[in-house]
DNA sequence: GTCTATACTTCGATAGAC
DNA sequence: GTCTATCGAAGTATAGAC
């Protein structure tokens, strides 16, 4: 990596220069592939070499419509993103959202982790990566909302603050095991399965008081 | 990046080679200043040049004591992960352990946080990032579970599953700071703070039941 | 024990030809 | 839309000077 003003020239430079079609099927397969690559082995395995030579062709296609790596990884986050939305906006109107989120959020957890990860690489990561949290938080609070309302249930603490609980252990659970560690995680699950139980009976989530 | 078995070589390789001292002052400069590039700018900002430089040195001073950027990174971590020990050890003892795991984690999460992304890159990394989550995890759950036998409390849910509960949401909490979101954050801290509350009453912690 | 010199390979990026 | 050529820099490996 460089340093931050060397990038910031450089992003400015290339996101002058001329790019491939956005329609191209090389530049799909090569954001396909980054995908894979990123949630298999971090983004550090993406470089351009490698995406050239998987799709047979020259080191220089990657530059050629990404200008550089980093704009491939945006690429590659908005697409995560979209998965992982389109992902909750398939299930939540269904069932219960927070049943949902807390049974289907393993398969995506990965890739919501590796994006978090990319986005100390630079800014414009970063911006994307802040975009989708949001919309993701956003969709599951509205989704909470919706369903009590459905149920006619009036929640005793903030939809949003289940949102948030209920994502972050979640999303720490499918971590750890990604990591090897499951210390702790059948009491945790035990636990949080009691909290929506309780939840889906009078839409209230357990306080102190 | 290279292949799983590129890597694997390489580093049955280096593992044998001969290296500086461990006492080293060098060394542990390049450990301390590689740290502190990891948590500011991420992974992908470590590179042997920069360091070198740095330093006040030639480029391959880092092979020298490293071997390969893996293996330095492999030290950073095992550093991070003792200090993230000595944080918690220092203040489990004094109070109550899960008030200051919820109120002290926030200037540790982003070593956490980094090194758990770190974990994809190579198996020598990720081996050492479930070592120092696994101490954690121990520490902080036999820290509660002192806690409640020093106040005569029966808890009413496992130890392991308070501290996984909140070192998630703490977690979560950081970082989606470092990114720039707070949705939702204020009433998640509220939820939380109430659980503790209700905690340092009787020890119990909040179920469905 | 500490560091430098040389060398090879790969990487990111750009310019220009086809 | 893709390739050739080329640059500087990075990561790694080995030999050897101090």
């Amino acid at each position: 990596m460089t340093t931050e003003s060397e990038k910031a020239a450089r992003q400015t430079r290339s996101s002058v220069r001329r790019k491939g079609a956005r329609s191209s099927e090389v530049r799909l397969k090569l954001i396909e592939l980054a995908q894979k690559i990123v949630e298999s082995e971090g983004s550090a395995a993406v470089t351009a070499g490698r995406l050239a030579k998987e799709v047979g062709l020259g080191r220089h296609i990657i530059h050629y419509y990404f200008g550089t790596i980093d704009e491939l990884l945006v690429e590659v986050i908005r697409r995560s993103g979209e998965q992982v939305l389109r992902h909750y906006e398939a299930l939540l109107e269904t069932e219960n959202p927070i049943r949902v989120i807390w049974n289907t959020s393993a398969p995506v957890a990965p890739l919501v982790r590796e994006t978090v990860a990319l986005a100390s690489r630079s800014e414009i990561v970063r911006a994307e990566v802040e975009r989708n949290t949001r919309l993701v938080r956003a969709l599951v609070t509205q989704s909470l909302e919706r369903y009590l309302e459905r149920r006619g249930f009036r929640p005793n603490v903030p939809p949003a603050a289940i949102a948030m609980t209920v994502l972050s252990i979640s999303q720490a659970l499918a971590s750890e095991t990604a990591l090897g560690v499951s210390d702790g995680h059948e009491e945790t699950e035990e636990l949080v399965n009691g909290w929506i139980e309780a939840f889906e009976m009078d839409g209230h989530w357990p306080t102190g008081a």
